[in-house]
RNA sequence: GCCGGCGUACUCCAACUGGCAGAGAGACGGCGCUUAGAACGCCGACAGUGCGGGUUCGAAUCCCGCCGCCGGCACCA
């Protein structure tokens, strides 16, 4: 053990010089934590076996408990390293982790790194240096700070999205997604390979009806691209040529600027790797049913995908013969109600069916004043194209102009006019729609706008005083000479004329999403290499596996080619389009060595956290991703459970990442799961969303935030900062907010389990709470009243005695002992946290002068450990054991210590508590409502009434009305 | 605007899910110990549960209506 006893936390910490030798501080925490770290990382306490391969270890003292798999969403490395917000939720895992484990269970626990990511490259264009030393620099930090927390993970298991061997595996599936296709009739996805062969075999024909005979091989090549779950395609993106890259949607802010720089950032639309999502849409909204997650994450998932059921009708546009509108509805029962149509100002057929004339009476509101209808539609769109998709979302009057064209309404051959508005998007839908005015509000603005006819189709409430009616009724003004639709409520009409449109081919049942195919390229060097390679017919090919992994090349230039900010018309350059010696390769893939071109873009950052979950069971495996085994032990679907899907059994994190990452992990885990690598249907089957640590920050009297350390609290609850009044606001912690507190000093001041303990007793792991650095010393009071119980101050030496504990003791330890087993199952710490802190002051008054009971000091310590594990293991061992107590024991609770031999109850008279009487426990009813009846203040309450009625609620209270 | 969550003491949080509103921490006040302070120990005060109704023998807990805060979605056809 370390002598080290001067480090400069001494006087910070105000141990005064007179204060025993051996009183807990943070000088002595410091000592005691460093030399359990370093014995557990020497014996590997942590490390976890699997079932099978190198690290089965059946000897391993957890071998054969049940196994839990507990994960913390992993962070991103930055460079100012982490602040005591961060690892609230890595302790409250950990301290889980440590419960379950010392109870028995094969707990599999760790910590990654996900590494790529923007900042590292940002950093080397300003510097020079490289992201992988920036990169690699910064992890180590995080190591530190994590370790001196006493985390209790499997270091040998960590990993970082950067590490070459961890990327060749994502880019491995990559490929498996790249070489698969979904069978929408199995309803999963296939290897690639099937497909062609289907085509060859004449079983699959292609949509073009196409003979696969006739094609030659670079036209069969395209058709099968075109399946392909992982494919190329022109699709709008957000261009910023500022910074030369590309950007994902929440790079860019509300107002279309750049996050980092701040430059403009245009939609254009760019050759792009694209997953197809979108296909699994249905599975990923049906299976949220499966999962024990939060419901706002799962809602917030349900919205996203934005599945809606409805109808495709074709609505023929006038004076043209093979030209249709096509809009989707989810409301094909008001049909007869639809006395207008709306295109979207993008919608291609605009320019197809304007005419070059007004019709006939057309007049001045229609047309905007346009001397004819292309000028007004010309001009409409080039108004629109000007407003970003925040002013068109914000504007809510309805604009629009009428296009001169007329369609068919298919139900009842009105014809009815064709309008351009911006109220239509054609990013949903088919980016047209059928106006309803009469059930939908946005159609009646309009209409009441442009003077168009109004027909309700459902009859409304009686009283009903609204515009448009939404609600369910019955249907009315909907027939004609085939069908009626009269008189039947909103489902069956649905039904009956989505059947009536399919039989006539004006229309389908249809589902439709709002979750859009996943862009999954960018132009940067710090991400994922993709592992394909571009021929001389420029057509993509995709690696074998044996060329893996696709290593990053040097390169002297970090920085994507960049633009005059507004130059919108310039083409992304990513930076390994540069490395031209490493983009040039002569391969021999299958076909003679040929020249190729790699691809240049890199993956985004999602793709390592996609499933790094799956590597943390077997990270050491060069064959395969994970073995199959391995993965069904800590993964698999468990039998005993109905329908459970599978997948790692707490996912803890913040709620931040409830759509975008957990929804691209479960995409990716179900194409696993229909190849067969993996057993489980999901990737995470209990997810958990932990609060977060907020702070108060200070800002002058100019705005400028000041040191919030130094800020003090007058008596009329005002703040001053250097005797000048300053404003207190509550927010995040942050550099630039002037309020971050770091772990590191706080370990440096109390010691990580004085630490621990206080983020844990701040509240239950789902609330966020502000951080408090000044109620810190309380939990250190905790551990220092523990070891002063325990421990000589003076010399040492243990303090307990071999005596046996009275039977009151017994009682409160074990209470405690059953309270505690509950809340660190539920996460509720600060609950157990509490019921220690009340055993050890029991202890305290009962034991101060003597020396308290090994019988009760043991399982006191025991319990400790999830929460403070250092300074659990080091009175463990000074109550003489040798080994670590991570594997436990830990106490069980003893029923007959439980029950009390007297009970109190209160006595309500009408509600209130009017006495109280103590009875032998085992009194049954009777005597209880007798014992009641017989107390003097009772009998004085009811002042001579009889009572009514006597509720007696066993272990509870006796309550009687009168 | 729609959907969801949450309002308990000066602050952060408990309350066995309908049964005595208080476990724990901080801050606060007092006492002890001290030359003094710090530290430590002991003791104490502080809310009737955001507001208004209802159900019930009994409501922080269940129901209805408001108010406030937080989050998500938002011209999604």
């Amino acid at each position: 053990m370390s002598t080290d006893t001067t480090t400069p936390a001494d006087a910070a910490t105000a141990r005064p010089a007179d204060a025993p030798p051996f009183r807990y501080g943070a000088a002595l925490a410091a000592r005691i934590e460093r030399a359990w770290q370093d014995r557990w990382e020497a014996e590997g306490t942590f490390h976890v076996p699997n079932p099978t391969g190198a690290w089965a270890d059946p000897a391993h003292p957890n071998a054969d408990g049940d196994k839990v798999y507990l994960m913390d969403m992993f962070p991103y490395p930055s460079g100012s390293g982490l602040h005591v917000g961060h690892p609230l939720g890595f302790i409250g895992t950990d301290v889980l982790g440590r419960y379950l484990r010392m109870t028995g269970r094969n707990v599999l626990h760790t910590m990654g790194f996900d590494a790529f990511g923007l900042p590292a490259e940002q950093y080397a264009v300003q510097t020079g240096t490289h992201p992988r030393k920036t990169t690699e620099d910064n992890i180590e930090r995080y190591r530190a700070q994590l370790r001196q927390l006493g985390l209790g993970h499997d270091d040998r298991r960590s990993v970082a999205t950067t590490d070459i061997e961890f990327y060749r595996w994502t880019q491995w599936i990559f490929l498996q997604i790249y070489n698969s296709w979904y069978d929408e009739a199995a309803a999963k996805a296939r290897p690639i390979a099937e497909l062609e062969a289907e085509f060859a075999a004449g079983t699959r024909v292609p949509a073009g009806g196409q003979s696969w005979a006739e094609l030659d091989d670079v036209q069969r090549r395209r058709i099968v691209d075109s399946f392909r779950l992982a494919y190329i395609s022109e699709a709008p993106v957000n261009w910023c040529p500022g910074l030369g890259t590309v950007l994902a949607n929440e790079e860019v802010t509300a107002d279309g600027r750049s996050e980092r720089g701040n430059f403009p950032v245009f939609r254009r639309s760019l050759k792009q790797w694209m997953m197809r999502i979108t296909a699994y849409a249905d599975r990923l909204v049906a299976d949220l049913d499966r999962l024990d997650w939060p419901d706002s994450v799962k809602t917030m998932q349900r919205n996203w995908i934005g599945r809606s059921q409805g109808a495709r009708v074709r609505f023929p546009v006038e004076g043209f013969d093979d030209v249709d509108i096509e809009v989707f509805t989810t409301r094909p029962d008001t049909l007869f109600g639809a006395t207008y149509m709306v295109l979207a100002p993008e919608h291609p057929l605009v320019d197809a069916i304007t005419p070059a004339e007004w019709p006939d009476g057309t007049g001045e509101r229609w047309s905007a004043g346009a001397t004819d209808p292309r000028a007004a539609v010309a001009e409409y769109r080039a108004a629109a194209a000007r407003k970003s998709d925040l002013d068109r979302q914000e504007y809510k009057d309805k604009t629009g102009v009428f296009t001169g064209a007329f369609a068919t309404n298919p139900v009842n051959g009105a014809l009815i006019p064709v309008f351009v508005a911006d109220y239509v998007l054609m990013g949903y839908g088919t980016g047209a729609i059928m106006a309803v005015p009469g059930q939908d509000q946005r159609d009646w603005d309009f209409a009441a706008n442009f003077g168009l006819p109004i027909i309700r189709t459902v009859q409304p409430f009686e009283g009903f005083d609204g515009e448009a009616f939404t609600g369910d009724g019955p249907a009315i003004n909907s027939a004609n000479d085939e069908i009626s639709l009269d008189g039947l409520g909103v489902a069956e009409a649905k039904a009956a004329i989505t059947e009536w449109l399919s039989a006539r081919g004006a229309g389908d049942a249809v589902v439709q999403y709002k979750l859009r195919d996943w862009l999954f390229s960018r132009q940067r060097y710090w991400g994922e290499p993709f592992p394909v390679v571009w021929d001389a017919d420029g057509l993509p090919v995709g690696l074998p596996d044996d060329q893996l992994p696709v290593e990053l090349p040097e390169i002297a230039d970090y920085s994507p080619k960049t633009f005059a900010p507004d130059d919108a018309d310039s083409e992304p350059e990513p930076p390994l389009s540069r490395a031209e010696e490493w983009v040039a390769v002569d391969l021999d893939l299958g076909t003679g060595p040929r020249h190729y071109r790699r691809e240049t873009n890199t993956m985004p950052q999602w793709a390592g956290s996609c499933w790094y979950y799956l590597r943390y069971l077997d990270p050491d495996n060069h064959d395969r991703f994970v073995d199959p085994e391995i993965e069904r032990y800590w993964m698999g679907p468990d039998p005993a459970r109905s329908d459970d899907p599978g997948g790692v059994d707490l996912y803890v994190g913040g709620v931040e990442h409830a759509v975008l990452h957990l929804l691209y992990a479960r995409f990716w885990h179900k194409v696993l799961y229909d190849l067969g690598h993996v057993s489980s249907e999901e990737p995470f089957r209990r997810l958990f969303n932990q609060g977060y640590i907020q702070a108060f920050a200070y800002t002058d009297a100019r705005g400028a935030y000041v040191t919030a350390e130094e800020v003090v609290e007058d008596e009329d609850g005002g703040f001053t900062w250097n005797g000048q009044p300053v404003r207190r606001q509550y927010g995040k912690m942050g550099k630039s907010l002037r309020n971050v507190v770091t772990p590191d000093e706080m370990c440096e001041r109390y010691g990580a389990d004085t630490f621990r303990l206080y983020e844990m007793s701040t509240g239950p792991m789902d609330v966020s709470r502000p951080w408090s650095t000044r109620d810190v010393i309380g939990a250190q009071r905790f551990l220092q009243r523990v070891w002063r119980n325990l421990v000589d101050e003076t010399t040492g030496a243990c303090r307990v005695t071999e005596a046996e504990p009275d039977v009151e003791t017994l009682r409160v330890l074990h209470k405690a002992i059953a309270g505690v087993h509950a809340d660190y199952a539920a996460l509720h710490h600060n609950t157990a946290a509490a019921k220690l802190i009340e055993l050890n002051n029991h202890l305290t008054k009962t034991y101060a002068g003597t020396g308290v009971p090994r019988a009760v000091a043991e399982p006191l310590v025991l319990m400790m450990a999830p929460l403070t594990p250092h300074i659990a293991e080091e009175l463990w061992s000074l109550l003489g054991h040798s080994g670590t107590l991570a594997h436990g024991p830990f106490p069980a609770a003893d029923e007959r210590y439980l029950v009390a031999e007297t009970v109190e109850y209160p006595i309500q008279v009408n509600g209130k508590v009017r006495s109280r009487i103590t009875v032998p426990a085992d009194a049954d009813q009777d005597q209880l409502q007798a014992a009641a009846l017989a107390d003097d203040k009772v009998v004085a309450a009811l002042a001579g009434r009889e009572p009514r009625k006597v509720i007696v609620v066993p272990g509870r209270l006796v309550n009687v009305v009168g």
